[in-house]
Order: C-alpha cells, then structure tokens, then sequence
DNA sequence: ATTCATAATAGGAACTATTCCTAATATAAA
DNA sequence: TTTATATTAGGAATAGTTCCTATTATGAAT
C-alpha cells in the first residue's frame, strides 16, 4: 500500500511556513500573518491558524507558551531554551543546554508519561532596560 | 519613617488564597473561585482575579502559564518543575531538579536580564492515558 | 459615635487571542 | 469535463482575562 499521494502544501501553507522562517525571531500568528500578506495579499487570519496548527503537528514548527498570552512560533525545531521579554513579550533563544527528558520515568512525573518539555526564563530584553519612560513596545 | 501600616488581607483576599492552598493542585482561577465560593458565597470572579494578581506580586503565589490557555496557580513558591496533560490540561509537580539559573550571564541571555525560569514538561496523565474513548476531562 | 477618605467589592462590559462555521473556490482524480 | 474533496476568506463565536463603575466596607480622625 502506498502512502496517499495526497495534496502538498498550499500556496498560503508554504507562504506561511516561509513567512515564520524569514521572521527567524520566534513571531506571533500576527507577525506571521502580515508577513505572509506581503506574498499573497488575499491570505486570512484563519488561514494563518489553521496552517500553523498543520505545521505544529507535522513537526515543521514548535509553539512556545509563555507568560504573555500569545503563541510565538519556531521553524528551529530541536529541544533548546528561550527567554521572553516580561515588558514588550519578544521571545529569543537561550544559549544554555536544554534541559534532557530522555531519561525520565513516569515515577518521577506523577505518572504521566513525558513527551515534550519547554525551558522559558523571564527577563527583561536590552530595549525594556532603558528606564521605564520610553515605554518598551518594539518587537 | 514607618511602613505605612496599611490595610491587612481583605476577607476575600484570604479566601483566594486560602482556596488555593486547599486546593493545593495547581488550580486554576475558575477552581480557585468556585472554592472560595464555599467560603463567601458572594464572592466574583472579578475578585479573585484581582486577588490573584496582588498574591502573585506579593509572591505569595506562583503564576504557570503553558500550552493550553488557562493560567494555573501554585502556593508552592521555591523553584521547581510541572507537567502539563496535553489532554486534560491537568498540572502536577515534577520530581526532578530545577533548572538553576543564578550563575546566567545577559550574554548567554542574548542580553537580557533573567529573573526567573519555568521548566514545563507536558505529556500525558494517567487517567488520559486509557485509550481515546473515554475522553480525560478531569481535573 | 459620626464623619470622612480611601480600599476593596460585585457585577458586568470590554478586550483579545484563538477557534469555529460556512459559502465560495481551488485542486486533483476519474 | 465532471465530480469529490481540500482549502480558503471572512466573519461569528468562544474563553480567559482585564477593565470600569457604582456600591460597600474599613479604619482614621474628629
Ligand atoms: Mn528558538
Ligand atoms: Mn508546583
Ligand atoms: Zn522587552
Ligand atoms: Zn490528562
């Protein structure tokens, strides 16, 4: 039996995959959706959603959930740590190892079973330092 | 000068923080709310919201924040680990050493200042482990 | 005790990120 | 070309949270 030969990306699936690519620094479906609008002008918020969620579960982008209440996306998909901004919300890698979850027995994790795990330390970025006046509203 | 002898916790706000210690499982603000109910059956959400707010600047409350969308609370305050259920969303403490970031330098930060960390496992929980029949929607 | 200033509340409206719904359109197979 | 299906754009709906406001509770000063 053949693996179904079945539609590849669309024109607004690869716009936005390629549009989280370009971004590179971890963008909201916001970002995302008005950099994908720049290919294909007609492209929709809902369109952007329901690829991001298609790209999340065919593993070609991670989502990162943090303090802030908006989803920021990866195209670099290995297991490494962020650190978002607590003022403005922009997310950045961190250069410390990832944290290991290879090893780690259901005893350790109340029982369940482990398949994933998400390193965010808080901060405040470069921008969010410069005294509280100038408001840190840049991404 | 003195520190201004200001008003001690409100009824509500100790029942916020009463409920959430009783519950004890991470709970969230809607858990937190119909708990102090039995307490101040007057009690609004809008309350303890607001009190939550205040416990977590006091730091008398953790705020955790992952993938789905609702915030959890912990009164257990020292730095250490949760899983998260993908399925049920439930949040349990994990039995292994914390990320230690003390020694973190703004260059290894991309140049922020790092204030804290969250180390979220997410997974599968026991009860959602049974097959996808009975759907895990419990707490 | 009464007055006063202020802190906190209950209730509900507003907000926002995301998901859901639907009719229209694009695509690939037959 | 016809047909079946996948995907889309647009907008409505949802859900968690925050914000607003009139009212009430509290403690200090008189
Ligand atoms: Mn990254
Ligand atoms: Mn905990
Ligand atoms: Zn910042
Ligand atoms: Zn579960």
């Amino acid at each position: 039996m053949e693996t179904k030969p079945t539609r590849r990306g669309s024109k607004q699936k690869m716009a936005v995959l390629d549009a989280t690519k370009r971004l590179s620094n971890h963008p909201t479906a916001e970002d995302i959706f008005f950099k994908a609008k720049e290919e294909i002008v007609s492209i929709s918020f809902s369109t952007v959603y329901r690829n991001l969620g298609i790209l999340v579960k065919e593993k070609e982008l991670i989502p990162i959930s943090g303090p802030g209440s908006e989803i920021h996306y990866d195209h670099v998909i290995n297991n490494h740590c962020h650190i978002q901004c607590r003022v403005c919300g922009k997310v950045r890698d961190m250069n410390v190892p990832a944290v290991d979850f290879s090893g780690i027995l259901p005893s350790d994790a109340s029982g369940f079973t482990v398949d994933g795990v998400c390193v965010t330390f808080t901060g405040t970025c470069r921008d969010c330092q410069v005294e509280t006046d100038t408001k840190g509203e840049q991404k």
